[in-house]
DNA sequence: CATATTTATTACCAGTTGGTAATTAATGAT
DNA sequence: ATCATTAATTACCAACTGGTAATAAATATG
C-alpha cells in the first residue's frame, strides 16, 4: 500500500501474478454472453471461451450476474467508441447523422445484433440492475442523436415538423428494431435500407 | 378407429379422459414462455404455471421444445386474430393502417412486449425450426401490411414516393423496435408515438 | 531462505435440469 | 366382469447448474 507510482497495475504488486489480460477475457465474455444471452450461457461455457477456471473468473470478477453486468459495459463502452466517430467525419450534421446510422447499420449486420437489446429484451422486465445500466445508455444515445437532429433541423436540412427528441426517439425504436429484426433474416438486404428510409422521409 | 363422426375430440374415445382443456394449458404455458423466455423457463415453472405434472405435458405436447414451438404458434394466431380486426373497421386504407398500428402498439404496451419479437431475439439465430416460424410470421404480416399501403398510395393518402414493400418493412423493424422498447421503459409515453409519427411523416 | 500475499487448479457440494419408467386411476368396448 | 386403452401420478435418473473450499504455484518483501 502507498505506491502511488503504479498507476497503470503492470503487476508490480506483491503475489502471484495474474496470466490473463482482464480486457481479453472481458471480451471473451461478452462475446459468449452476447451470443447465447444470460440464461443460455453456463459457467462452463466462459470457462472454454475464456481459457480460465470459473475459480479465476468469481476471484477476479465475482459472481455471474457481476460478470455479466461488467461485460455489458464494456460492450456499451466499445460500441460506442467504435461508432460515434463517423459522426465527426462531415461538416454537414445530415451528413453525419446519415454516416453515422449507416456505420450503426453495417456494424449490427455483421455483429448479428446488439447486446444491449438482446438484454434489454431477455432481462430488463425482471433485472434492475440491467434495466438501468441500459437506460443510461439509451438516454446517452438519444441525446446523442438529438443534437444531430436539432442541428440539422436548424440548417434546412430536415424539414419536416416535429420536435427534435421525438424524432431520435422515432430513430431509437427504428434501430431497436433493426437489431432485433437482423437475426431473422439469412438475407440482410431486407432491411439494411430501413434507417436511410426514415432519414429520407424527414427531407 | 373408424369413427368419421367425432371431429370436435369431445373425448368420446377409450381410455381415461383428459382432464385439462388443451388451450387452457397452452396459454399458460405461452405465458410463462413469453415472460421468463425460453432457457428462463423450467419445467418445474410450466408444470406450476399450468397446474400439470410435466408427465402430462410431456405426453401431451412433446418436449419442452416443441411444447415452446406449439404455444409460440398460439401466440402467432391469437395475437393476430386479436389484432387484424381493427384494420377493417372504416373505409379508407389510411384510417385501416392507422387503427391497425394504433392497436398494435396498446396491446404492445399493455403485454409488455411481443413473444415473436422475444423469441426472436433469444432463439432464431440457433434454432432453425423457430426461425422459419417466425419468418412465416413476418413474411404474413409485412404482405397485410404492404396490402393496406398499396391501398392507401393508390388513394393518395400516403404521399411520399417509395415502394409498398419497402415502407412495410420500415413498420415491421419499427414495431419490433417498439417491442423491444417497451420492456426498457416504465413510462411509455417516450415510445407510445413512434408508430404514429412514422406514419404521418408519410403525409 | 522464510514468509506473506495473490493467483491458479483441483476437488467438492447441494440443488436443479430435462427426460423416462413404473404404477395407479378412469374410461369404453366385449 | 374383464380387458384394452388412455391419462394422472409418483418415483427415479444421469447430467449439469452456480458456487465454494482446499490446495498448490508463483511472486515481492524481509
Amino acid at each position: 500500500m502507498g505506491d502511488a507510482l503504479n498507476l497503470t497495475n503492470q503487476h508490480k504488486s506483491v503475489g502471484r501474478p495474474r496470466e490473463f489480460e482482464e480486457d481479453r477475457v472481458l471480451d471473451a465474455v461478452m462475446n459468449t454472453f452476447w451470443t447465447q444471452g444470460y440464461e443460455g450461457t453456463s459457467l462452463k461455457d466462459l470457462c472454454s471461451a475464456t481459457g480460465l477456471h470459473k475459480g479465476s473468473l468469481y476471484q477476479a470478477f465475482g459472481d455471474k450476474h457481476q460478470l455479466f453486468l461488467k461485460s455489458l459495459k464494456y460492450y456499451m463502452e466499445q460500441s460506442f467508441k467504435e461508432v460515434a466517430a463517423s459522426a465527426y467525419l462531415h461538416d454537414s450534421p445530415m451528413a453525419n447523422l446519415r454516416s453515422l446510422l449507416n456505420e450503426i447499420t453495417t456494424k449490427c449486420i455483421e455483429g448479428e445484433g446488439c447486446m444491449v437489446v438482446n438484454s434489454l429484451v431477455e432481462m430488463a422486465p425482471h433485472d434492475q440492475e440491467v434495466k438501468q445500466l441500459i437506460d443510461q445508455s439509451f438516454a446517452m444515445k438519444q441525446r446523442f442523436l438529438t443534437d444531430l437532429i436539432d442541428r440539422a433541423q436548424r440548417d434546412g436540412e430536415i424539414t419536416i415538423n416535429q420536435e427534435p427528441d421525438r424524432l431520435s426517439a422515432v430513430l431509437m425504436v427504428t434501430l431497436a428494431g433493426l437489431a432485433a429484426t437482423v437475426k431473422g433474416f439469412s438475407n440482410t438486404d431486407h432491411v439494411s435500407f430501413v434507417l436511410e428510409d426514415v432519414l429520407s422521409s424527414w427531407a
